[in-house]
DNA sequence: CCTTGTGAAGTGGTTCACAGCT
DNA sequence: AGCTGTGAACCACTTCACAAGG
């Protein structure tokens, strides 16, 4: 199944006015700009939570969705790399609201060692290791210069990480067992320089 | 055809030792993690490239990407939103590197106002229809908070830009002829805490 | 002989259309 | 009567396997 969507579906839910208590899939597909029938296909995977002839409520969906997602629990998580980027993700309200907890924010550089961010001190990533393994977080997000990612990600999985989030632009080599999604800015604009590009020169 | 994966090829070939100039698609698609076929499949899309027996001449493969994604020529973009994400992105090398030039950074907020970035002066959100309009942008990065996002897409497709990244995590409703590109942080995290959950769970 | 380029076969995901419930 | 849930048909993308060509 495509868990992305599944999140888009969850934002639509909590982006509604508050009065609404029920939605049909019609309307919900309409929002999250998918067709109804593949929303009805992903909700179904859920379960049988829609009411035929009414719609989904959408409280009960919405909790069921952030359920399947994992998120009815916390996840503590570590940032490694206090760049410009690092700090912009250290200080993502949108973290703790979605249940994401920053236990942890490090660097290589003595001189940002010690800096507060976000409440929390930068620590060296030679404590990494241990650190992730005491606070327990399996999540981490990777905001390094691409030369260092590598490294810093074969740390994490030696200290039990299994879901990375990396946003160097270098494609990470790890174990099986660890998930890696990759976001990359120099994509997305180069699909979105595609498409001028196109709209240029629609013969070639 | 897969747009995302010829930037995946590309920096694969830009990240190759500087000796190398050939390269057979078992080795590439190693590199780009996927399978001979597809790659071949995806390369052949753009032209008969490679050399049979031989493999793919590596500069000439990178020019034909880069021919293929439009970033041949130079992209003008502007920047929305001068939170700490958009300062972030405003100083990102990778841009001009690959050919993207930012000719422009708002903010609403007026004690942003004037303030440089990057060697650029923060100008008014009013400001933006006109500069977009001048300096030819029509590729524009929304790093807004999401209340201010769809106003802001709003201006800069009647300002003529007919490409957006988006990192506010608003799904954006924007003139059929526009394509926008949405990085959230939030789905990211979610579907990497989808894995965790599956692990700790697998039976449900 | 080695590696690409590509029809053919296979796979997974999307849409259709209607039966089944409320 | 209205809207969901879902098998069946459909479509796009992926892999296979081998012919074509340096």
């Amino acid at each position: 199944m495509a868990v992305p969507r599944l999140s888009v579906y969850l934002r639509c839910l909590e982006d509604l006015p508050p009065g609404v208590d029920r939605i049909s899939s019609d309307d919900l597909a309409e929002l999250a700009g998918v067709s109804p029938a593949k929303l009805r296909k992903d909700l179904s995977y859920l379960g049988s939570y829609g009411v035929r002839g009414v719609g989904y409520r959408t409280e009960h969906l919405r909790y069921q969705i952030r359920r399947e997602l994992g998120l009815t629990k916390e996840w503590p998580l570590v940032i490694v790399g206090m760049g410009n980027l690092g700090r912009a993700l250290a200080h993502y309200e949108g973290f703790r609201q979605q249940g994401f907890r920053v236990v942890g924010v490090f660097d290589s550089d003595p001189d940002k060692v010690g800096d507060r961010v976000d409440g929390l001190v930068i620590e060296p990533v030679g404590a990494l290791a241990p650190a992730v393994w005491e606070r327990g977080a399996r999540l981490a997000v990777i905001a390094t210069p691409p030369e260092a990612a590598q490294a810093v990600a074969e740390a994490l999985a030696a200290a039990g990480v299994t879901s990375i989030l990396n946003f160097a632009s270098t494609l990470l080599r790890v174990p099986e067992h660890v998930h890696v999604r990759r976001v990359d800015f120099s994509t997305e604009l180069q699909v979105l320089a595609f498409y001028l590009h196109q709209a240029a020169a629609p013969a070639g």
